[in-house]
DNA sequence: AAAAAATTTTACCGTGTGGTAAAAAATACG
DNA sequence: CGTATTTTTTACCACACGGTAAAATTTTTT
């Protein structure tokens, strides 16, 4: 039982959590640095280690935050549910993600980049679980043939892959379109598009 | 006009390219050392500096030849071509890259992460009009009503998404399946469950 | 208001990291 | 072979970075 945190302490390690998304997002638990995450939460070094006693602690902490938030819009899906509604709701859920937690998104994606090492401890067995749920649903709608025989696991990681790569290459997409999805007619564009070509290329 | 590399400069540049291309995949400029490539690359650090003078140097040899390799693999549509066969071909050879240069596909990742300060500079424009080239090809394929009325730049997008996941996040997908794009039938059957996916979905 | 506790600042320290200088060793060439 | 050139090693340096100690300040509690 330990004690409750101070109002100080709730402020100032919410700002250390939003400055470290911030910085590991663009350069990963390796590159990121102390002092960059202290100058962007707006205070000293060894203010900030007061709060995290170090910077492990600190990517921990924010990897276990992102990874909650990213992990509650991964809802599992129902075999009795519609197909064309579970997977429309599905890729909404995870653009809004993309939309509202770009940031988180590049933090989880340097993780992996750099091999996931915490990750894998960290949801190993959950993520593994929940993905085979949903590829047993998958696999029941095509037995009953309510979407065309393909392969559950690749759909999944395909509708993962798009999402995410709208947070995660944000600045390549900005480049070479000028939008981001913060842009209400680009983002709409951009999920419409996806969701047709999925439900068409599932939907029988 | 420059002399001509020894033989010696050839082999030890091409390992440090090579060194630079795993280590930047995995930590990106920032995060990278050039102790570590050294390691890799199994000379001393001094030797490796006087191939390359710098950190940044490395780093930006290795990303123009790794961004080199991907251009290869972007080459453009023609009208006149048809559409199955174009896409097939195209999600074929962008599957294959991720097999055989996920570390590149990697180093490029990292690079958009932290903003792709180099990139930007490097072929900003050129890959604008490449995307520019395929998009007017795929509006005149809607037209001529050859497939469905869809958003050109977000098929392309989805394209290049789901196959660079293969690559970039192959942490990911090994832990969750314990397959890699090395493993020749996960390799097919990916492939093969992403091109009947978007055919089905973007095909009259 | 005074004491106690929590927070912030100042001044550091050891190590890691990018990079250099110059000597030693290896290679190429007449 | 001996000389010129290229390559590699050894020994460093300055600064960035992760982290600590302790004093100074602010906030909370009595």
């Amino acid at each position: 039982m330990q004690k409750k945190r101070s109002r100080i302490q709730i402020i100032n390690q919410q700002k250390v959590l939003d400055a470290g998304t911030e910085v590991f997002a663009k350069y990963g638990s390796r590159g990121a640095t102390i002092d960059q995450i202290a100058d962007m939460a707006g205070m000293s070094k060894p203010n900030l280690l007061y709060y995290f006693s170090s910077k492990k602690d600190i990517y921990r902490a924010v990897l276990e935050h992102t990874l909650n938030k990213w992990l509650l819009c991964l809802m599992e899906w129902e075999e009795a549910g519609d197909p064309k509604e579970t997977i429309t709701g599905y890729i909404d859920t995870k653009f809004e993600f993309s939309r509202d937690h770009a940031a988180a998104s590049q933090v989880f994606a340097n993780e992996i980049l750099e091999g996931a090492p915490i990750l894998k401890g960290l949801l190993g067995e959950d993520l593994k679980r929940l993905v085979g749920e949903n590829v047993r649903v998958i696999e029941s709608w095509i037995r009953a043939g309510k979407i065309k025989p393909i392969e559950p696991v690749h759909l999944i990681f395909m509708i993962w892959a798009v999402t995410q790569h709208y947070a995660d290459f944000s600045a390549q997409i900005e480049t070479l379109t000028g939008k981001t999805l913060k842009d209400e007619v680009f983002f709409r564009q951009a999920k419409d598009s996806v969701t047709q070509i999925i439900l068409n290329g599932v939907l029988k």
